[in-house]
DNA sequence: CTCTCGATTGCGAAATCCGCAGGGTTTGTG
DNA sequence: CACAAACCCTGCGGATTTCGCAATCGAGAG
């Protein structure tokens, strides 16, 4: 038991990627792992194990490990439209000072799903989920545009929602 | 399995009026399951039964038909950051003609993880996952504007991802 | 070589998952 | 009203999985 089983892992947990923010690196193996359980969340430790030649336990520790790191969560993901939210919007935003403040504002408001900063014509880009059109009309005139630094806004109103996968890391 | 937004719903046969978009209606109790397992996908259907006043069988039926049905589904979600993607950006598309053929086209590409029809002034928006400069390149100039229809495209590259939660319904 | 540290393994015990049978409740029909 | 069918829930074993822990392995560092 001790003597094969050992020629295939060569994990590599070198510079596969190092080169910027407080991201731990991921081997081969860890990779292989988050991808099963992007086809499966609750798929069990056995299974996965057996998919990538670890022991149930291993795999229980590096899971663990991913989720007290924050590198992935597990959790259920919807359909906004079926549990009652029929407006969505993208928003770009420009922003006059402290780009990151502003993130940081909009972060904290429960309508806002995702906040990303970005370069090109907008400094941020917001995903919102609301449940009707005075909600949406709500959080894009009087919250967020009440944000200091907030400069100007512009709305991409969902018309229909045509693709959403979770499957990072599985090509 | 790829995409949620267009989930096929199994034939209901007796839908008494899920009107258009929508799915089945969804009770309160089915809607604090979903709660429960957008805090851990991993909850045990005890621990969920107990918080919703329900029993463990009863839980892992509805969890199964909720699964089933395409309401939901229970992965893990990453930072593609700290798994080897490190480029991302959002992309405004304009469309001459059909919006929705181009739309059609553009998720059949692995590389586009998002893909939305909107009112305003792009027609689709969708985020693009690549690792480097070269792919992100190679994906906007010649994959993307090589659709037919693509009139114009902007894009905005991601400089950091502030927030992405997964938390609909709770609210 | 020796020691340390992190990762992995093996293994029982406890908890969880799973399928199935049974019992209410509601709906539709004769 | 009676009856059947469809649904949803509960209870209960048995199989499976999770969990914690001690022992082992491997790569460095001293």
């Amino acid at each position: 038991m001790h003597s094969v089983a050992v020629a295939s892992r060569s994990a590599d947990p070198r510079d596969s990627r190092e080169s910027r923010n407080g991201g731990p690196q991921l081997d081969a193996v860890s990779l292989a792992i988050i991808e099963q359980l992007q086809e499966d969340g609750r798929r069990p430790y056995a299974a996965i194990g057996k998919a990538v030649g670890l022991s149930e336990a291993a795999v229980r520790q590096r899971v663990q490990k991913l989720l007290d790191q924050g590198v992935m969560q597990i959790v259920a993901v919807t359909d906004p439209l079926t549990v009652g939210f029929r407006r969505q919007a993208m928003v770009g935003i420009n922003v006059e000072g402290d780009v990151e403040s502003v993130a940081d504002a909009l972060t904290a408001m429960s309508e806002c799903e995702y906040v990303v900063m970005t370069a090109g014509s907008f400094d941020l880009m917001v995903e919102i989920v609301c449940e009707d059109d005075d909600h949406l009309l709500d959080v894009i005139n009087k919250r967020i545009r009440a944000v200091p630094g907030v400069r100007s806004t512009e709305s991409f109103v969902y018309l229909k929602l045509k693709k959403q996968t979770y499957m990072w890391g599985t090509r």
